[in-house]
DNA sequence: TGAATATTTGAATAATTGTTCATATATAGT
DNA sequence: ACTATATATGAACAATTATTCAAATATTCA
């Protein structure tokens, strides 16, 4: 733990870090224990992965409202059932959506009640 | 345009697509007509592509509260500051930092307010 | 001007990724 | 059991990407 003195010392510096001492290796050290644990920022980078791709965010999109099948989704998107079916499963695997069968067919549905939030703000950034 | 009577089987159909018929052509018609344009469909994953790499996301959350130079990045990143500097201009192209020149060091900052709601929104999903 | 420092840039490399193609699995109807 | 249909999967390929390394720019200070 800092003293008291120390700690004084280094809250002056925060606050105008980048003029006076730089680079600053006392704040850059207080900085690093507030860090995102690496699991964390890992975790995060793979969400954004998953949703950072032009194919699952339009089946995402039309999930919206309705659960589809992969012929519905395969129709809509006019792309191979088989290109569908694998960004489902990358959809699958970071439980983005959920599944049911029923007979031949499979129905996908959102299992995510943040990712039409994440859309929203991301779109409230794309059209500025 | 749709005859009223059409327009009426159709809204039977929505209510109930995945089982009664399917695929169901006609309801993939007409949520094709409301589908998100490409070109913001393209943007959206060009964002979230952007804050889909752990170094970016650190470097963002990094200057969460206050403006850094290269090499303070590189020295809290633990990260060669050749490396940082590529990355800063992946999040400048995609203006999610802005920067400015003071002396050798160039400093930058968050340049986007929606970045952090998406981090937040992200955070949610990541650790339930 | 010359040396030191901060940042940027281009080329190279390894790793990751989206789609296609061929094939496998599963279910329904005959 | 056989056929048709829906979906899933593995291998292959091209395209993209993060980092490293070497070199270029730009700025400060002596």
């Amino acid at each position: 733990m800092l003293e008291q003195s120390k700690r004084e010392a280094l809250k002056e510096e925060i606050c105008d870090v980048c003029e006076i001492f730089n680079p600053n290796h006392e704040v850059v050290e207080l900085m690093k224990q507030q860090e995102l644990e690496d699991r964390v920022v890992f975790d995060l980078a793979e969400l954004f992965k998953t949703i950072a791709d032009p194919t699952r965010i339009k089946i995402l999109y039309a999930l919206k409202e309705r659960e589809l099948c992969v012929c519905d989704l395969s129709e809509l998107l006019d792309m191979s059932s088989s290109a569908i079916s694998h960004q489902l499963r990358v959809l699958r695997n970071n439980k983005l959506v959920k599944f049911r069968k029923e007979g031949r067919s499979v129905y996908y549905s959102l299992d995510d009640s943040h990712v039409l939030s994440l859309f929203r703000q991301g779109l409230e950034h794309v059209l500025e």
